[in-house]
DNA sequence: CCGAAATGTCTATTAATGTAGACAACCATA
DNA sequence: TATGGTTGTCTACATTAATAGACATTTCGG
């Protein structure tokens, strides 16, 4: 049988990342779930009209990545098809909506500092421009897997002490609570996806090449006043978005 | 003054696909805006550390899509930059969201059938497995420019002629309305982002290795019964998802 | 109308990617 | 324990991607 969906030459994309991406899919679609090995590197060299050895550099970049596991003689078995379902609603609150999916949720304080608003988040934020900012780099990882890198803005005035309530309790609406804000809302999100940059590579631990899924959102206070402007960027192969309503 | 965001060897993507990614991405971005024009190879191979041909390279993938245009002696001007904001709220509709967006907006029916539910459609649309559903394949175009490709299955008891209503009135809109269901709710979205398969490529007129975003959306009449499932897949260069709340 | 700055074209070379084939090592099982 | 099916390793070669440099061509402003 001939492979419908064939892999393409010539677009700037080798062909061992395309089917290295082919197979991660696969792999989270279960479509190995019955047996938990992936085909014969001869039947999907055939599969995909590739040499042998090309699909053998696929499956060394997923090894690399801890996906499958080849064993000589046996075959190469999945080892991991997680892809974590990401809840965005009017009230997301990141480990609230991950806890059952994973044993535990680790948020990172990469770097902060103060910075005057710029028109893009003065606008979102409904601030003069120039207003004073605290500016927060965190990620956070499920197991121990990276899955998102935020970069957030809060009015400095009203959370002075963003970064340091966020660096000791690990969770943003921790820090609001800390700050008297009890409750905040979600009123507008953008989604975006795109090839992930060096330093996304780096911090999402992604295998270069990568895509990312990125929101652009507004948090409120339950009054309507915006509180925080946050770009998150998820590591496209390991999270599903999941819309609220 | 170097570059922060270098671009990466033996990552599977070539060097001039990562650039051309990065300076479709910074036109739609608006960067250039303020002089209409790329900046010269030169300086953008400097920028990015790689060699004056793979900036070239790059050009002339953007120029293929039509983004920019070269002009000897005067430099590469941006020819366009659009990026569709695509709303997706409870009562999502194609074409009221974007009418503010663009001229017209085109859908066609590409293909359509009859057949029975699977298991995950079926649990989606809390029917029976096996029941007969109503496949159609479906795509819509924003000025001429394919923005998106989407798999829907409605109840083919319900909805017996949704695909001769569509093929007439281009809207599922309109065609829920001729089965006597003026108005309908989403339900639930889930969001994905991917490489285009050879099929995507040729449907939304891609450059290859180009990115998919992915939704997957039930749509339930007034009562809560669902009425439609979908698979849709946007050009993820040229549209940004906007949660409405 | 000259010169600076930009894109266009050509040649040559090196590095990365992909193909081809042979054979070793290992595993399961008949 | 022999056999078939699998992964691991090696060599050789072809094709594509990237670098390097030289120079032509075009545009624009002084």
């Amino acid at each position: 049988m001939v492979q419908k969906k064939m892999v393409e030459r010539q677009i700037g994309v080798a062909l061992w990342r395309q089917i290295a991406d082919r197979i991660r899919l696969s792999i989270s679609n279960g479509d190995y779930d019955k047996t938990g090995m992936v085909p014969p590197e001869i039947k999907l060299a055939s599969q995909f009209g590739v040499n042998r050895h090309t699909v053998r550099s696929a499956l060394a970049s997923l090894a690399d990545e801890g996906l499958v596991e080849a064993i000589q003689g046996r075959g190469t078995m999945v080892r991991r098809k997680e892809r974590l379902s990401f809840p965005i609603s009017r009230r997301t609150r990141l480990s609230q909506g991950l806890s059952n999916q994973v044993r535990n949720i680790r948020s990172i304080l990469l770097a902060h500092d103060e910075l005057p608003a710029t028109s893009e988040i003065a606008a979102a934020l409904n601030l003069p421009l120039g207003t004073p900012l605290i500016r927060m780099d965190t990620t956070s990882a499920a197991d121990d897997r990276p899955v998102s890198y935020a970069t957030s803005y809060f009015p400095a005035a009203r959370f002075p002490d963003m970064a340091e309530h966020f660096g000791r309790l690990g969770s943003i609406t921790k820090s609001f609570a800390a700050h008297g804000l009890p409750d905040y809302i979600r009123i507008s999100t953008e989604i975006i996806a795109r090839h992930a940059d060096a330093d996304e590579l780096a911090t999402l631990k992604l295998s270069a090449g990568a895509i990312v899924l990125e929101t652009v959102a507004v948090n409120a206070d339950p009054d309507g006043v915006p509180v925080q402007f946050s770009r998150s960027r998820f590591a496209a192969d390991r999270v599903t978005l999941k819309l609220e309503t």
